[in-house]
DNA sequence: CTTTGTCCCATGGTATCCCATGTAATCCCA
DNA sequence: TGGGATTACATGGGATACCATGGGACAAAG
């Protein structure tokens, strides 16, 4: 009875020596609905959790969207790639000024040992969360959406996808180029 | 041990790192809203000290910002960077006299023990600052503003990218192989 | 001797740690 | 192949540590 402190490990360690389990998956998929408490705090899911544990540090970044009313959220990958392709830029030009507005928007939130996060009251406005948030998995990267709003927002897209009828070019898997 | 920007090994080092100060990505996210007090001191956001304390010595170089009404603020490597692209040009080139000039200009600050800084006076004029002055992390540097002028300034760009339809020329995929 | 910057300590609010509980999913064994 | 036992997970609440901030004491500067 060790405690609950090493779920976080032991799910993780569980990756990798075994497939099947659909845990193993190194990509956001999947939607949850979880609580957000009256100090603010939500569980991230667990497999959420598993693949950002295998990110650098252990942490989350989430930002408002420019497109809709949610949040969107990524790993430190994702986000350390995005200040390396900013630094590149011109250092005044008015794209990079763009982009850095997502970074002076951003917030770096650690996951604690019960596998939460401290919601910053602001983001939890933006999206219009009062005590429900639903996590929406992207592949490499995830939204927090209000429950009705994401509703919403899904049928929309899918019926628009029904209509244009959606096609999706498949890259090989040449990640190790 | 300074040079370690590298994403590729910190994604590496992965889980189980959850170790008390698990602390996050070097980059400087998000922003703070903090107070000058009479004396002149401002508490430096946590977050940012982390990573300043990275960096060779801690602490922290603030000069007045050319484009905008702000103090643009960075750590000993981004410095010793400038200084070296500087070095670069051609030494007498109204370039290199025009960059040099951030260096004339710039102030290095030293992080007492209770995280804070002095401001200095020319400084706090030149953004405008009174009694509260707002981190705003760019990722691999920072600036800070007065509020209701970031909060413009910050309106606008993000105004500005909404139009565009910003996009982010990730430099991901094969990264630094 | 006055001024200014640094150091040290105190404090309030908040985030984090740690423990407990309910429930659903999984495992195990007959 | 059931059904009880066990584990994993989401959630609540109390205790603690951290952080931003204010003020006094001391040292260096003018």
């Amino acid at each position: 009875m060790e405690g609950r402190r090493l779920a976080g490990e032991a799910a993780v360690q569980r990756v990798g020596c075994r497939s099947g389990t659909g845990e193993a998956v190194a990509v956001f998929l999947s939607t949850f609905a979880n609580k957000v408490d009256r100090k603010g705090r939500v569980s991230v899911p667990a497999s959420f959790r598993s693949v950002l544990e295998r990110q650098a540090s252990s942490g989350l970044i989430l930002y408002p969207s420019f497109k809709h009313p949610c949040i969107d959220g990524c790993g430190d990958e994702r986000i350390q790639e995005m200040v390396d392709s900013i630094d590149r830029l011109d250092a005044f030009s008015e794209e990079a000024e763009d982009l850095q507005t997502i970074l002076a928007d951003a917030r770096q939130l650690t996951i604690d040992g019960d596998g939460r996060v401290m919601m910053p009251q602001d983001l939890l406005d933006y999206a219009g969360v009062s005590d429900t948030v639903m996590f929406v998995g992207l592949g490499k990267s995830f939204q927090l959406w209000q429950p009705d709003a994401y509703e919403a927002h899904r049928t929309e897209k899918r019926q628009r996808a029904r209509d244009r009828g959606i096609t999706l070019p498949m890259v090989g898997r040449g990640r190790d180029t």
